[in-house]
DNA sequence: TAGTCATTTAGACAAATATCTAATTATTAT
DNA sequence: ATAATAATTAGATATTTGTCTAAATGACTA
């Protein structure tokens, strides 16, 4: 849960996460939608991944990053406890 | 949505929220849940304040905090978009 | 076997964050 | 008035975070 909210506090990972739900994209691509250095976007697909918000795949020297719902889904039963009984 | 996110990134915040989920409290009895001091506790209010988590009532020298879900709605609809259409 | 391309790792640094103690403000009670 | 209580503000500090450049790794190509 710490790893979830940590990784959606942060504007460019959000970005990246909606990038993702279109369809599944390289590292390099994903990066060429945003401004900052490709280390720094390999940061943030680094902890994308650590909070399970996204798999990755190495096809040779690509890897494809995919967006994973079900950690989402965690996040949204956590929503609802809040909710009006 | 970046204050929302911001505020929801802290255990104790996370904490703080599912206890004014039974019942807005003033903010020492808040306090007196957490084994920080006051002072943090306040600042804590005070970061769930600015993302319009709850709401704060002063009634002669207590501060009562009532949380507030409206803004909540808001991470749902941001969560729902990653639903599966 | 070089050379190039895709990506990550390492290390540095400024900015943001969580925490504390001490001081301040505002209110109530003696 | 004075003291006590509730809460916040101020200021300090250690840790975490987001970013960068340079270097390393791994894979393809000529």
């Amino acid at each position: 849960m710490n790893a979830l909210f940590k990784a959606l506090n942060d504007p460019t990972r959000r970005a990246i996460l909606e990038l993702l739900r279109e369809q599944p994209r390289t590292a390099g691509e994903i990066a060429d939608h945003f401004q900052f250095s490709k280390p720094t976007i390999s940061h943030h697909l680094d902890l994308l991944r650590q909070a399970d918000l996204v798999s990755s795949d190495k096809q040779g020297q690509f890897v494809t990053y995919t967006l994973n719902m079900t950690v989402m889904d965690e996040l949204l039963g956590w929503l609802l406890q809040f909710q009006k009984s």
